[in-house]
Formats: structure tokens, C-alpha cells, sequence
DNA sequence: GCCAAGCCTTGATGAAAGTCAACCCGGGGG
DNA sequence: CCCCCGGGTTGACTTTCATCAAGGCTTGGC
């Protein structure tokens, strides 16, 4: 699972270190069939509500209540958490495969929104049940920690990049991060829609919505994307690996000079 | 455990909301009492391998096969993360309670280093024992969890902290992230050593050494804090709701204006 | 004692990104 | 139809922070 960090380390499009999973040690398939078989185990196991939701809907808010976990099956996701002055931040995005909620448990109480970008599949599932589950299913507990272990990675990589890169090569490298996300799962990743507004993906990365604005016209004027001629928001990768050269490049020596 | 954004929200010095654990319907007492018993618990459940360590020392480095997972029962670690080109970026800083090496399940190895900031005492067990006994003692699995998902909210919190605030603002927040984790544990908040450098906190917080120099004077002029006369490293908070209040007004619109 | 190496502070300067503003385009609604 | 509104682009100007540079303070070694 490829993030805005670690990609500029692995270059490759679908590359990763095969994973040595202690505690089962089995060897292990691509990310699309960890995240396929993860989602297997899932519903047999759980036998978790199923639901569609639409863009715009919300899963739970900041200040709800922590009773569910829920996985997404399909679409997207964003999450916003609100600062007492009421202006939002977007703190994450999520795919297929991904957990929604985890970050609730030590509180007893969501964090943040959780937002569907699009049409979406969500499972849902208690989390006391899911306890239970665990203890007479132990390789569903390996599964869990593996989902949460890996969201803390993701969340340690993009802070990393976002406040080590500058502007270009955060845009850069949020892109290729989306990219690398829908590779993952199978989906088509030299052409896609980004499914958030220029503030929105702004808000995300810490710039404002003239210099994401401005850095997109840049790449593309560069030919590391290009956009679809309707919707600015449809955006094709000729090069995948030119885009991560890109960041690679840009990386500048911010911090310890 | 406030972090460095979520304080914002709660000024107080150790105010949090009362947790609504899931999963067992316990009230629980104050963070420095979750912690005690977690620790009694890892203690009595697992019987870890207990070590002491200093300053400086190792406990895991980038590239280390994962095995084990590590408490720390005593001191202050830093997480170090490599780029390709040898830079590297303070990811992460742990106290008492904190476990290290959640992140590194899903992959199998390491993804940063583990570097101890002073004399602290380390338990450490293997993974696949923690499984283990995790179907054995339940409350061992909700304690795990609680922890990964705490580890998750911080690390949202700070990631959301250190791309939204404008520099003084960042290393205020800084400040008040750590006295909170000192009090949440016992230790005195209105005085201590922050046990960085100037470079260690500019690297954490995305800002040069010298900008987190000058903010740390302006700061002392503003009388929001005061240096111990010998060593500047050592530092005094007069008034901690005075320092949250500052964050909250330096807490530009950046982003969506 | 003296010197060197870290760590820290402060100032002058420049580059990167934010702010303000104007404008374009496409889609809905009255 | 026209108008408005939200999303997007681009330019001129300003602010913030990084960079470069000089110098101070402490500590440890010779």
C-alpha cells in the first residue's frame, strides 16, 4: 500500500517488499488480493450490514457515539475534522478495502466526519462483535491489526510529505499516491477522476486553492498529466514513473540544511 | 491524550471527554490511570523482556525485520524516518504507556527508527505472543487496540497541527502537545526539558532551526514561556491555557479562505 | 589555559506560497 | 433567455519563512 511518502523509495508501480508477516507465516499475494481476501474473510465472518450510500453522504460525525467499525467495499471516501471555529480540514482519504473508524475506539467517540466522495458499498459491523469475531477467528484479528497498523503507516508517510515537499511536488505526489491507490485495487490509474475540488485537495495538502490551481497548469504544461478537455477534474498519467522522478527531484532539503 | 490539535478544541488542562468504551462498558478513570493499568496488565499478562536503555541507544532501525513490539514503561523515544537520500525526519515522539512498532505489522519491517532521547526503561515482547495471548485475556486486545487507534487519532491530530499552523503557532502547539503528554502522565508540565534540539523540533514541525529559535524568543517575550537562566533547552510554562489560547488565535486560515 | 565543536541566537536577504482580484466557463433555476 | 453561482485559472502584490552569514555560550579535550 503505496502512500505520498514511500513511493518516492519505490519507484515501481506495483512494487512492494513481499511483506513477512510474523505471526502467519505465509506468504503473501498483491495488495488487490490481500485487500479481496481481507474482504472474504470480512463477510463471512462477520456477516456485516451491507449498505449503498451516495456522494455527499456522511457515515457518522465528529461527536457521534463509537459503535461501529465500517469497511468500505467500494468508492471513496474523505474525512473532515472540524476545529472549533468551524473551518474543516481534510485528514484522509479512503479507498476499497480501507476500515473507517478505528481512530474512535481509544475515544469512544469519532474524530472526524466521514464523508462518501461518490457512490460507495459500506460494510458495517459492531465493534464488540467484532471482538468477539476475533477471538474465534484469529486470522480476522491478524487482518484488524494489519488494517490499523497500515493506517498508521499511510498517516505517518503523508506527514512526512506534506510537510517535507514543497508545493509542486506535494501536488505531485498526492496524485501519484490516488494513482497508486487505484493500481492497488485493480482499478485503471493512468486516468481517473480526482473526485475533490481544488480546495478541497488544497485543504488536504496545506496550500491554498490558487497554488494547487497553479501547480496542476504547471505539471501539465509540463506533460506529466494531462486533462481531460471537459472537466478539469479528469486528469490522465502518461508516465507514472516520470510523476514519481518528478517528486523525486523536487524533494527539497527542507529542515536540517 | 491530547495531541497537538485536538487541544484546541480543549483547553483544559486535563480535561478529555469521559471515553464510552465499546467493547466493555467500563468507566474508565484519568489518562494517567489507563496507562498505569495498561502497563499492569502488559505486565502481568505477557511478562515482557524488560530492559534499560540510553540515551541515544537503538531499539529498532528502518529496515529490521518485525518480530517484536515494544512498551515503553519509562522515558522519551523519538521515530526517526530515512528518506533515500539520507535525510531524515522525526516522525513520531513516544512516552510512557506508548507502545513502539504498530506500524511496522502490516509490511514485516520497520519503517523508521527508534531512538531513545534519555535513560528509559523498555519491555518488549514478541508479536505472535501477543496474539496469543490476546485470545486468552480479551482486555489485552481491547488495551492493543485502544492503543493503535490512539496512535492513530495523534498522529491525525499532529499531521492536521504541523500543515495548517503558521510557524509560531506550530511550535506553541509543540509545546503544549508535550507538557500535555508529561501531565497525562504524572510528570510536571510547567517545567521541563524538551530534550530536542532546535534542529529536532524544526525537522518535527516542518520549520528550520532558526525559525524555531525565533519563535521560541518571541515566545519568552511574549512571557507565554520562560528559558531556565543555564541551558535553554529546559523551559517553564506559566500559564498553560495561556499558550493553548495563543494557538487558537495564530490559527490562520490557511487552506480554504 | 586555550581551542574546537555543538548548540543556539540574531540579522539581512531572497524565494516560495498566500492573498486579493479579475475573469472564464458550464449548469440550473426563475 | 438570462442570471447567478460554484469551480477553476491567472496575474499582481505581500507575507512568511528559508537561506546565508556572523557571532555568542558552554563543554570537553589537549
Amino acid at each position: 500500500m503505496q502512500t505520498l511518502a514511500t513511493m518516492r523509495t519505490a519507484p515501481a508501480f506495483n512494487a512492494r517488499p513481499t511483506p513477512v508477516l510474523s505471526g502467519r507465516d505465509v506468504a503473501r499475494g498483491s495488495t488487490g488480493q490481500r485487500i479481496a481476501e481481507a474482504l472474504q474473510l470480512i463477510a463471512t465472518a462477520l456477516q456485516p450490514k451491507r449498505r449503498i450510500v451516495h456522494a455527499g453522504d456522511v457515515i457518522y460525525r465528529a461527536g457521534d457515539r463509537f459503535e461501529h467499525l465500517h469497511i468500505l467495499n467500494s468508492g471513496f471516501f474523505k474525512l473532515i475534522s472540524l476545529s472549533s471555529d468551524g473551518r474543516e480540514q481534510v485528514v484522509g482519504l479512503r479507498f476499497r478495502g480501507d476500515w473507517l473508524g478505528f481512530s474512535a475506539i481509544s475515544e469512544g467517540i469519532y474524530g472526524c466526519d466521514a464523508i462518501a466522495l461518490d457512490t460507495a458499498e459500506v460494510w458495517t459491523v459492531r465493534y464488540d462483535a467484532l471482538l468477539q469475531a476475533c477471538l474465534t477467528h484469529p486470522a480476522l484479528m491478524a487482518i484488524v491489526h494489519e488494517a490499523m497498523s497500515n493506517e498508521i503507516l499511510r498517516d505517518r508517510d503523508s506527514l512526512m510529505s506534506i510537510c517535507t515537499l514543497p508545493a509542486d511536488a506535494r501536488v505531485a505526489a498526492f496524485l501519484h499516491y490516488w494513482a497508486q491507490s487505484l493500481a492497488d485495487r485493480g482499478l485503471r490509474a493512468d486516468q481517473f477522476s480526482l473526485r475533490l475540488t481544488r480546495a478541497e485537495i488544497g485543504n488536504y495538502l496545506g496550500l491554498t486553492l490558487e497554488t494547487v490551481s497553479r501547480v496542476l497548469s504547471r505539471l501539465a504544461r509540463a506533460e506529466l498529466i494531462a486533462f481531460n478537455e471537459k472537466s478539469r477534474r479528469d486528469i490522465c498519467i502518461p508516465d507514472f514513473h516520470a510523476l514519481a522522478a518528478y517528486v523525486e527531484r523536487r524533494d527539497a532539503p527542507a529542515g536540517l540544511h
